[in-house]
DNA sequence: ACTATATATGGAATCGATTCCCTATTTTAT
DNA sequence: ATAAAATAGGGAATCGATTCCATATATAGT
């Protein structure tokens, strides 16, 4: 492996001066740089990140924390991420929880010692704990996807869910369904399992409607336990049930299964509604009412908050909501 | 930031000790190491990477390039990858060419400045630039998805793209079909573009089937791109074909939805099949006949392949070639 | 012609760890 | 009791860059 050392003395000039040419910095003579540079091209050499970032006390890696990669939100975020960063000569560190919400904390610590310029948060869930140790961070953190306390002075993108959610349930009551239900996810998840919820709670008391235990289920994000909860909804209070939003689209589609093979004509007796505008929703028969959410421009929002940060441009916490497009389907 | 020097002052040892109780390494009597440690604790003193690594050569991060991180292929492979290599202490820089293959060169080398330990690579060609740059390289590279010349000695996970295609013409041939085109991509791709088609012709020619030209068509993985090719067939020689082999399920999809709305009954008049076992493929109706790839496994084969590198278990160019499993369904 | 100022270059300290080598003290073996 | 081996710990070199500071020369300003 080549040092600067061994550039400097081929190019027969001291190492100050190659560094010099490397980063554009200072005074140098076109004699020495041209020298200096036809031998970098003759040797190939590389600098060490490490060298240099140990002094620059820079990386340029951005440390991203996901739930889990392969799924939809996730990579088309990064995606969006991997976008502006790359631009910016920044590359993305991936690490994954695997849903381990214990884990969403260590690696943040993880990533710290890997002293990553920045670190980017998919969340799960806005634990105390969890709130505390990013406001404890040494780097900079963007959340995404979770609405954080407003004073905890932690930037964020995430998507107007609870206006996504009202705008369904608009629709579903304006096609004149009364008796819906609703498949949820677990009161940890803010974004999914409370805001959501609360539009569909608002949106049927503000109408007069009644939403009792066995219309409204949880599931845990999976088209099986969508499939499952709406086979409870109809084993239980059964059949008086004309709609069901599902808090995703996963779930919508196990629901979708379920209501096909128990012989229930969607929409005619029971419309189904998701959110999250997956492949597979467009690709059902009756093709799935949804809600879009531009997974690849949160990415973006978030890598560029990040580096306004970076940048020194701190204009206070910064809260992006990101806009959603209802996509109106068949199956409503 | 704290620094080894700092705790050793405050612990009241030398540097040295303190190294050594990080690393435990040396002897250390347990009266300086619970010192050490309870400075450590006190503190939240936490080594820099960039140090260590700079002596150490090791940087515990395996760089990945891959053409586009929002596919399911790309995002499956990368989380079996994230297992064995989590498992291990290491983390995952990633790249994306974004279907580049000029990028692929660059990244390739960009990986290597940033000193990596290692380097996987989901390829999507096998130019002899790539294979060059490959061979060059300083830091061991693991191909994925795509056959490298056996004589080349870089190691890498296939499928076995062309049994899985024989297996799924002789599929639609054993239901008695004849007239069967096929949806492909460019030869660029070995795998998906070269291996697949190879296949289907060659088990055409050894029934003795004729694939003239209007059968066989080309898109770019793309959904649409499959509609297109399907019209394409249909408008030119016309009506006379009774399967379509695509040689991916997202084309094939395409296909199918082609069909779908110009009346053309699947399975009764024309078959569909495709490769990957998409979510998708699994809904649709009639649900797709494809054959699954176990991508998880193919990153986790990746990553074990190079972990053994490392630790200087080089037996050889090792090429694993993974299973496929057929998934009969309804379209066929 | 004589200061200023701009240009060019190198020496040496520095970043924060690891590790080789040396010395001192204990423990064990004979 | 004494030599050998094990245990403990520190000094200082090292990894490969950047950067402060000093010095030397060229150019410009008056």
């Amino acid at each position: 492996m080549r040092t600067i050392k061994d550039i400097a003395k081929l190019a027969d000039v001291s190492r100050t001066t190659v560094s010099r040419v490397l980063n554009d910095s200072g005074y140098v003579s076109e004699k020495s740089r041209k020298k200096v540079l036809d031998v970098i091209e003759e040797t190939g050499y590389v600098p060490s990140q490490h060298a240099k970032s140990l002094r620059t006390k820079e990386t340029k890696i951005i440390g991203v924390i996901l739930p889990k990669i392969s799924t939809d939100t996730s990579s088309r975020t990064v995606d969006g991420m991997n976008e502006v960063f790359g631009e910016k000569g920044y590359q993305i560190l991936l690490t994954s929880t695997n849903l381990d919400k214990v884990k969403e904390i260590e690696h943040l610590r993880l990533l710290q010692n890997r002293q990553v310029d920045g670190i980017v948060l998919l969340a799960t869930n806005t634990d105390e704990d969890l709130i505390r140790e990013i406001q404890d961070s040494k780097v900079p953190v963007v959340v995404i996807g979770q609405e954080v306390p407003h004073d905890s002075g932690i930037p964020s993108v995430v998507f107007d869910d609870y206006g996504a959610a009202v705008k369904l349930m608009e629709a579903l009551i304006g096609s004149g369904r009364r008796k819906i239900g609703y498949v949820g996810v677990e009161a940890a998840d803010q974004a999914v399992g409370v805001l959501r919820k609360r539009a569909y709670l608002d949106v049927m008391e503000r109408h007069g409607l009644e939403s009792g235990a066995p219309s409204v289920q949880t599931g845990d994000f999976s088209i099986e336990s969508g499939y499952e909860a709406a086979s409870r909804m109809f084993s239980d209070g059964t059949g008086d049930i004309d709609a069901i939003f599902a808090a995703t689209d996963r779930m919508g589609i196990g629901v979708w299964k379920y209501l096909r093979e128990a012989g229930i004509s969607v929409p005619g007796q029971v419309a189904v509604v998701g959110i999250g505008s997956s492949e597979t929703s467009r690709f059902i028969e009756p093709a799935m009412t949804t809600v879009e959410y531009e997974f690849e421009a949160a990415g973006r929002a978030g890598a560029e908050i990040l580096l306004s940060i970076l940048n020194g441009f701190d204009n206070g916490p910064d809260k992006k909501i990101l806009d959603f497009k209802l996509i109106s389907r068949d199956s409503l």
